[in-house]
DNA sequence: TATGAATGAGCGTTCATTCAT
DNA sequence: CATGAATGAACGCTCATTCAT
């Protein structure tokens, strides 16, 4: 079909245009949905379609390909991502705070929208290759180390961080934790036998985080010297 | 599954057995193979037969099914990392070193075992159903996590680690940095604008990761106090 | 097809009609292309659009169905084969060379436009039901066959040619002969282990055509007396 | 599936072996007459399946794909031809009489296998790519135009014959108006106004065909010299 | 022990076409 | 006059699996 339909930025919102608006969120959800439940071939064209409450067809006159539908709702989700993160802004003028509240956003929104992490497992199943594909995915990348960086030079300006750290090592070990603990949750909770989807276990593992980041950024404290 | 063949015990080790066991064990490298690069759904019995040069049914023959060679997967994934953990047994005399050589190791094995982490990422997104069919899965749980506990009590009895950790937490805080470095490298280097797969990366990210553990698990250091 | 718009008459020739004008030639003209190139169910409604550069739906809207579009089709490479045979007209007071011309004129004709071969073949195909459903097909008809009974004509009242030949069959010779030379190319080409697309085999083969048509024609000649 | 299953020759005739040749050689008839029918992109794998009373799985199962199946079409109806035209083989003592045997045999041929005709049409349309693919095809060339060879050494060895034909031309001739009859007979009824598909019309043709032909090779004649 | 034959449901995608302004 | 939205059936093909020896 090739001629996909973008109606992106819809001006003339005639009752047409609104249902037809309308057709094609409805199955950018369901589609968030089932590929987040069974991943990209598990998740068939036609789950999608019926949980849309639409036709096959639509989905190829909508989005031109499983793949390019694929791809839009990778987009969707960096989008509310990027989105939620700055809705988040803590103020840098306490870092020490922020830096929690920042940690405290990661593991909650994780755990609210696990959709969001087997979404990007399954993109990592696929060696990033509809990511590759997006223009926009690019666009959102910056901003979450940015604000990682204002909070660290806060923290350096007031004494009370180390100044030799990259903002980007301190966002990968935030996001690492916060991502890992809801991405393997179900063998992990098998492997340790013990279930990591209570309350409790998230708040445990919320508070560990912010005291362990905290001790990694205090400016004075140097790690233990490796022997060997 | 029923009558699947086992063929675990092989003792009359005549030409048909071990024919019979090369057949079986092609299936599951192929099966480790195939899983692994196109996750469950995506990885279909006439890719693996084919890859493992045997027919489509021998895989019934062998497996019943394939959930059962899935979990035959899972748990020749798990058996291999964990005789490899045994084998890396660092001394608890040096807990410092022992904790680095635990770090590394982690790191290592990821990145050199990247069907590892695919699998379970793949096991993860269909909700640990399958580990959950396996009785193997759970033996290797405690040894890893006793490992760390042996290590963190040494270093309590040594006066150089904090005595309030819960090793279960150091385990996670190094699993989740080590395994997140490979398991979101696709999306991660697109979302960060730089690679992560290179060999500086990837020691930097060691290198950064071992110190924080350190500053993490010392004694005579407390966390910056959360003010709000 | 019922209220197809014919805009056959176009008699004010305002923007808006050349511009409709234009549409409904440039979608005839792909359909010609993608019909010649895929057969008719090959050929698709979105390859021929998309080729026009119009939409789908305009292709119902001046041709009513594909099935009439075909149609269209046809009666426009029947037309322009008429055409082009009136306009090569040759001078039958030779009819020697008439004929040469008549003869050099088909496998030109065919040559230069294979479209009209494989829209006949396919045409053939589906038992000639379209070309039945149209009443200009019918009208070129006869101009070609008269063509060779004038120029026969000619030669007999000259003492040339023979006067028991039937206009018709001699007409068949030649565009059979001209005909099957372009139309089974391909076959013929890998049947006989040599190309016959080569300018130098065409020609060739013209000669052969033209001596044996003067040899089937001539008066003072008898064919061999078959003995069975 | 890659793994196609030829079972050519099939030496142990048991009753599965028979019964597997069954079905694929019920498979490929039906191929054939819906292949011939409707046109490669026109004659689906349902029709064809549901014709041989198989399921579409099997023809996957015994010819891996629509074109495999089309390419072992081609390969039969070669085939088959070859096999009639060896059975024809008139004895070349007689010369003319052998002729006319060949020209008869054609016509007929074609007329009683239309499918051989429109099969041909269709690999036409695409180029051949079919063909090319098959070694099978090339094999049954030479045989043909080698008994016109035959033929006509023999007439020139006897005086009655031209001694500067080339026997391809001879046969190309014989071939085109053979062909071009039974080919196009549906665009040709509707083109002259009178049905070419009668026992009547079919019969005058083979008798102006034999008549020109032995025109064309007579040794004692000339074609009409060409003014212009 | 081992394998060829067969199965039917489902896959992603394209088909020609109509609806409703 | 022109077109975006929608439709449902069919397309070629692959799926995991069972049958029958």
């Amino acid at each position: 079909m090739a001629q996909t339909k973008q109606t992106k930025a819809v001006r003339g919102t005639g009752v047409r245009e609104a249902a037809a608006q309308a057709t094609r969120d409805s199955i950018l959800k369901a589609a968030t949905k089932v590929f987040a439940r069974y991943g990209y071939d598990g998740g068939s064209i036609e789950k999608i379609s019926s949980s849309a409450k639409t036709h096959d067809r639509m989905i190829y006159y909508y989005f031109g390909s499983k793949e390019g539908l694929f791809i839009a709702v990778l987009e969707g989700i960096y989008h509310r991502m990027d989105r939620a993160e700055a809705t988040c802004a803590p103020d840098t003028a306490d870092p020490v705070a922020a830096l929690k509240t920042v940690i405290r956003f990661k593991i909650d929104y994780y755990r609210r929208h696990p959709e969001f992490v087997t979404l990007l497992n399954t993109e990592n199943l696929h060696k990033g290759k509809h990511v590759a594909k997006s223009e926009k995915a690019v666009e959102y990348s910056s901003t979450a180390v940015d604000l990682i960086r204002d909070i660290l030079d806060a923290g350096v300006a007031q004494g009370l961080f180390r100044a030799d750290l990259r903002p980007r090592d301190v966002y990968l070990l935030i996001v690492s934790t916060a991502y890992f603990f809801t991405s393997n949750r179900h063998t992990l909770s098998a492997f340790l036998g013990e279930s990591l989807e209570t309350p409790e276990a998230v708040a445990a593992w919320e508070r560990f985080v912010t005291d362990s980041v905290l001790r990694v950024v205090r400016a004075d404290a140097a790690p233990l010297p490796v022997t060997a």
